[in-house]
DNA sequence: GGTGTCATGTAAACAGTTACATGATTTT
DNA sequence: AAAATCATGTAACTGTTTACATGACACC
């Protein structure tokens, strides 16, 4: 059987995580290090910020031209790699921006162990809701907490804050609007 | 190096996907062909439904005893095998649905589009915008589309209906919740 | 003396998608 | 004549996570 490999040296397709480094590394040179912690701190940059995505991105990213690296010898520590994003890079950037949005995608655990909720009974039923709800207070409460951290990255650009402040209001009221949900359910369900 | 492999035999905590299985089944005894047509159509059963999932998942509920399995030989048909639950299987759904909650998870992979907004001119923007707000309708018709389609599998469980209904009515406002923060945004953004 | 930070990277496993393969029957 | 439905399964690949590995320094 004939193995079909993709082309490797000219990307056409990025996905989206090496878009997001790319954009981080837009508003400042950084290492993959730093990235890390900033993808792993970011409420909607969705990955988890392992190693294995984000240096094998920063290696991509490298190949297709879109960024550069400078190594920077320090001792009493180990060495590291500054990425600045080349024109190229920008360009890249800015047309992926552009490409056509795809809709938002959901997973709700939750109302799968709720579809069948019917072989629980009322006591048990509350308990399952009232450790939903749980989990979605303490996500709005990580939210608000870093409420500073996710757009002080964006420094100095004022119509950048902007849309990030709109992103962190976009999460809220996604988390808000379980919560609401949930006490329409309680009260349809007619649980007090 | 030594490998760590975890116990094949006795599972432990199955993944979701084969406790959404084991819960289909208990509604109705079932092909493998047909779980994969109701998950594909199915809004809040996340995944695309396709075969090495199914299978792999019916593999694993049937080694572990939670179903077993009839073979039917059809003539003018391949055969098929019917898969049931068993008590078992009854008992780990239950403490399935008991398991506490995990959050909800979002992927929004244009809020990062967005979050780099600011390198687009005004027009580019509403364009985005336009094509976000499209995305979230076209799902919202999809899900009003097919409103009875998920719950129908629930024949004659009064209770279950009522949940069924509950979960439709989450996804709608979640997707509501996009398009009223679209709103805002555009307002935020002096936007016609 | 153990734990945490800085900084890079690799290995192994798990999860998920697309596409392939078969073969009879029905529909367009 | 081509495409879709029924029905099972496999192969190959992509994507993601967890854990391992190194080594100096700082902190408690």
């Amino acid at each position: 059987m004939i193995q079909l490999t993709y082309d490797t040296e000219v990307e056409v397709g990025l996905i989206s995580i090496n878009h997001a480094i790319l954009g981080l590394l837009s508003h400042k040179p950084m290492t993959g290090y730093d990235l890390k912690k900033l993808i792993q701190e970011s409420s909607f940059l969705y990955w988890s910020g392992n190693n294995n995505q984000i240096y094998k991105a920063l290696l991509e990213l490298l190949n297709a031209g879109f960024v550069t690296n400078e190594v920077l010898h320090q001792d009493s520590s180990p060495s590291k790699k500054i990425y600045t994003v080349t024109s190229a890079g920008l360009d890249e950037l800015r047309k992926w921006v552009l490409t056509p949005p795809e809709p938002p995608e959901f997973k709700k655990t939750f109302l799968i162990q709720l579809a069948w909720a019917d072989l629980l009974n009322p006591d048990e039923l509350n308990a399952l809701l009232a450790g939903y709800e749980q989990e979605v207070r303490t996500q709005l409460l990580l939210l608000k907490g870093q409420a500073g951290s996710d757009h002080y990255v964006n420094e100095g650009n004022a119509k950048g804050i902007t849309l990030w402040k709109l992103i962190h209001s976009n999460l809220i009221s996604t988390y808000n609007n379980e919560l609401t949900w949930l006490a329409e359910l309680r009260h349809e369900l007619g649980l007090t």
